[in-house]
DNA sequence: GGTTTTTATATGCGTTAACATATCAATTAC
DNA sequence: GTAATTGATATGTTAACGCATATAAAAACC
């Protein structure tokens, strides 16, 4: 399958989760059944470019044409840079090393007042195996948009902590329970990354970038 | 058909247009036939999302998600502004207003070298029928693409007069018939969007804005 | 001048794949 | 345990895409 079209459907999967909608939610939303979420996802399919547009929008999203010259500098805008870029994919590995390491202390902080969250261990755990590793710009970018998924439920459950005596766990939390669920989620999707990486493998079909140059020509014909 | 595509399919034409290619040379590079091209520039079919990337690559165009938050400041890149934005909108319309007048100048001096091209002289005419109107963000932006298409072979006329004999026209000139070719398209498609002004219709169904919200809701399902 | 050839875009038609409907499996809440 | 929610799969319909051709314009040729 046109693998072009599967790191759009890449974005979009993490635009999804980072709204915390399921496939069916986002669906209804945009007039299409899940089952054709699913497929668009999972690279099964060469979406039309009206649903590109219409799943773009409902998740905030705008489709754009922008110059190639221009890429590195919207690209820039979107992580938070308002300017200035040295070399892209060099900063690209940095910010994921920092993103990983900032994430890690946050989950081992908070590991010590809800000790029995094994989860957020896990995390931790995970997170100091991929920090073993040397990373390309490729994985780089999929741990930052991961761990961006994971930034408001930690927030979430750090600022539990600070209303709850340490001693008596808040586990039966609706709003914990589903904070925990979500860093589950994004901790097997860095542990299935960690595995491809370990076999040598691109991780899998999901490069999260923006649609870029990832191939050398164009032009023949 | 989608209303939504028409205006990446305007996109798409207008590039292809600014690089000179005919249907046939872009549909070439990206080994889709041109009859396809033609449907697709029509707004008569809903591209897939492989060919609309393919394409835009063969026309040095990235397609990316942009959050809708930072679409402002990435139209800013792309109109040259490196930021510092007071009221896009505002500034739209003055960059088009600005861009009118410079233009009709141009041509105005032009045929005074050119008296029997009788096309500049029509240029200069549609050109101040337009200025006498008010304009919206979304004309604005429509008309700044197409004088965009005619910047380059105004460029190549000027650079004619000056190694030319005023009296002695080149008419016949391989690169002058192909400068007022172009410039006659565009002449023609400014005279269009005047009538469509005159009638109080938007402008067909052409806005070449890159895809932003014109609709007000859009989460009814 | 007319005629032919080239160039540039638009239009049917058949094939294949996107998309809709319904169902299924797996995980999670209760 | 059951019920509900999430994501994946099977099948029919509609539309995108590839191929051939038509039409229109300009170029080239005589």
């Amino acid at each position: 399958m046109a693998y072009l079209v599967e790191n759009i459907a890449q974005e979009l999967k993490a635009a999804r989760n980072k709204k915390g909608l399921s496939q069916r939610e986002l669906g209804a939303k945009v007039g299409v059944p899940q089952s054709h979420i699913s497929k668009i996802e999972n690279g099964a399919v060469d979406l039309k470019t009206s649903s590109l547009i219409e799943l773009a929008r409902a998740l905030d999203l705008e489709l754009m044409l922008v110059p190639r010259a221009l890429t590195p500098a919207v690209q820039g805008l979107q992580r938070g840079l308002t300017s200035r870029e040295r070399s892209p994919s060099q900063t690209l590995v940095e910010s994921a090393a920092k993103d990983l390491e900032r994430t890690r202390k946050a989950a081992q902080q908070l590991t010590r007042f809800f000790p029995d969250a094994r989860e957020l261990q896990e995390l931790a755990n995970t997170i100091k195996d991929l920090q073993n590793r040397r990373l390309a710009a490729s994985p780089a970018e999929q741990i930052r948009k991961l761990l961006e998924q994971i930034e408001a439920p930690i927030q979430a459950i750090k600022s539990m902590q600070k209303t709850q005596d340490p001693i008596e766990p808040i586990t039966s939390d609706q709003e914990f329970l589903k904070s925990v669920s979500q860093i589950n989620r994004v901790t097997r999707d860095l542990r299935h990354l960690r595995n491809a990486l370990a076999h040598g493998l691109s991780p899998s079909p999901q490069v999260p970038l923006p649609v870029y140059r990832l191939d050398e020509d164009d032009n023949d014909a």
